[in-house]
DNA sequence: GTCTATAGCCTGATAGAC
DNA sequence: GTCTATCAGGCTATAGAC
């Protein structure tokens, strides 16, 4: 299913890109030189310059790369049978726990969603968010009739979203802390939370 | 109810802060330079290092000073009395709209929750939103007693918040940008999704 | 309290050998 | 395809005059 998984083969652009993805995830793009991408790959700065004829371009295919197949990943839930209330149960458990196992990802999104350009926000839009986006609107337009099945779908993204990406400051507030950050835990709490909101 | 409202007295120091604080909600950290900040406040870089030490101490300030005074603003529409659904309509109402108000402190905000520090969160976590995740904990305990208050009261703040932070890559998918964006929209959606996920 | 000038380092990017 | 060496410029921060 993953794009290399036929064998270990990686040419050395593809290597630059895995490197560099935790690098812009963890420091953004602005704190990231190209020294620090080649001192992680473990070649010389100029070598970059082979592959990628700038910065910009590398980050550009580093986005695409690290948001390839991310789609099918995020529809993947949404595509089998079962009732309204079924398939948002099995979307929300595998969104969370895809945001859970890739937090590079997570924070590439978060990043891209503060510093985008309209070249890269075109770029998640399309290579990303377009095919979930309309799974979701759909599966809300069949859970309430009454309510904007646009922002269900948001709603039901940044329900998840956001308990990752609050986690850095509820370790640092009274009553947190107990198994809130846990993937299982987030994904039925938000269930609960949707089943009853569309539950007439 | 605001620091500097007795007059327009405003200090260098005060100056520096309120003209560095858009450029780092814009470009971040590490995408701000001291002279950048010089230019925008009028005064050469080396006349900053008068009042600050160096550009950490001066990034701390300008966060100190962004997120003063933001918890009264977000915890005084949970003050009033009413019925739990009452206050959670106003919450959510006044929530919204100092969101969209402020886009700069949501956007420090949400830089801070990605790059900060263990000092920096901690001071987001006390003099931001330690009293309203408390005041919000408490409603969310009168709204749902089975439902775990605390994640409750993430998922209020982060159901007004996505929809903010999606904006920019929602223009871009099909079927958005037609008024989703507008604060009264937003607090209205959210508190039929929340009223109707608590009325048992 | 602000200025000009500058030190010392890091940056993106290039030249040319191998 | 990778290296070393390097350029031109930006960076934080300081020194010292006014």
């Amino acid at each position: 299913m993953s794009i290399q998984a036929t064998t270990t083969t990686m040419n050395t652009a593809q290597i630059i890109l895995s490197n560099a993805i935790p690098l812009f995830a963890s420091f953004g793009y602005a704190g990231v030189s190209m020294r620090d991408i080649a001192k992680e790959v473990g070649i010389s700065g100029a070598a970059l310059y082979h592959h990628y004829p700038d910065k910009q371009s590398l980050y550009v295919s580093a986005m695409r790369y690290a948001f390839a197949d991310k789609a099918a990943g995020i529809t993947s839930a949404l595509d089998g049978g079962g009732t309204a209330t079924e398939r948002l149960e099995r979307f929300i458990t595998g969104f969370t726990k895809l945001m859970a196992d890739d937090p590079d990802f997570r924070a590439l999104l978060q990043r891209e969603l503060l510093d985008g350009d309209e070249e890269r926000l075109r770029l998640l839009a399309n290579q990303v968010f377009e095919k979930p986006f309309q799974a979701m609107t759909q599966l809300a337009e069949e859970l309430a009739l009454d309510c904007d099945a646009h922002m269900l779908a948001i709603s039901m993204a940044g329900l998840v979203l956001f308990h990752f990406e609050s986690a850095p400051v509820r370790q640092f507030l009274p009553g947190g802390l107990q198994g809130h950050d846990q993937p299982e835990v987030i994904a039925q709490h938000v269930i609960q939370l949707l089943t009853r909101a569309v539950g007439h």
